[in-house]
DNA sequence: TGCCAAAGAGAAACGATTTCTTTTTATACC
DNA sequence: GGTATAAAAAGAAATCGTTTCTCTTTGGCA
């Protein structure tokens, strides 16, 4: 993703979801949109400061969070249970990931094929499902290939 | 779940786990069983503090990760980002569950049909794939029927 | 240009979870 | 039954990722 198409979708993007386009709230998504895997706040923000001298550690964080709840931007779920944010790429359409605990790649996984089950569980229960997590955690291939390689987190 | 099974079935788990039976850590246990939800480590530890005088939270929290390693207790993915535990009856066999957000019960999705989703992540992406989650959250029909008994956490 | 709600800085608080040290206890073995 | 020993627990304290607070700055709009 080149910087020029960056900039323009991103102003869209804040714009569809009435927040300001401000410099640090741009920051804050062009690290993860530069990123080939997921981060942690503190790493966007470190990697934050190399543009602005000052930007604060909960700013990183209200943007993250109000980006994720756009839907511009997705949670990881991580064993270790602290924040992890993805820019995923592929545009619009309900899909899941694929992530290496090793080296936080990221894969789409394209097709959502849990909707059987989701009827399935309606009709079964007569409750009413307002989300689901689906992710696979694994090595890619490249952890894969090259064991002393790996990022052991 | 009566006494007697429980206590039966629990001196074996442990013996198969490698763990000493202790008083505190059938508590643990126990408490969970006997509920029909999740719970937090530290709704564990106040249930527990009503039989012993003394337990204290680390050894809980200690008991619930013992327990939840061996396959004993589920671990439950809330958005708060909280640990929670929930002792599934459903002896063997790998399944996933429908928690409702409200009022904390679990339902067991008995069949688990992401196998095929994995194989192609595998043929797709050349990585290995070493767990993954699929949880549905929402509301039971308890929930949906009574919408001001909703425990809105 | 001026207004004002939104956004950010910086410091501080928070609180769930973990770590540490000392004491207790379950279990294996005699 | 008595004893050795490693596991387990208590209690206090620390950790640290995350959130809150107060004041200041700024982007969007007329
Ligand atoms: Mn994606
Ligand atoms: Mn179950
Ligand atoms: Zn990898
Ligand atoms: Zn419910």
């Amino acid at each position: 993703m080149n910087q020029d198409t960056m900039n323009r979708g991103f102003s869209a993007i804040m714009k569809e979801l009435g927040l300001k386009e401000t410099p640090k709230r741009r920051a804050v998504l062009e690290v993860l949109a530069e990123q080939h895997g997921f981060l942690s706040p503190e790493e966007v923000w470190r990697a934050a400061r190399v543009r602005f001298k000052t930007i604060g550690l909960p700013t990183v964080y209200r943007n993250l969070e109000e980006l994720a709840a756009g839907g511009v931007i997705s949670t990881i779920i991580h064993p270790s249970r602290q924040l992890y944010y993805y820019f995923c790429t592929t545009g619009s359409g309900h899909h899941h990931h694929f992530i290496c605990t090793s080296c936080r790649r990221v894969e789409d996984i394209p097709e959502c094929t849990v909707a059987a089950m989701e009827q399935d569980i309606i009709t079964r229960t007569g409750g009413r499902i307002t989300s689901h997590i689906v992710q696979f955690n694994g090595l890619c291939r490249h952890c894969l290939t090259d064991p002393n390689k790996r990022i052991t987190t």
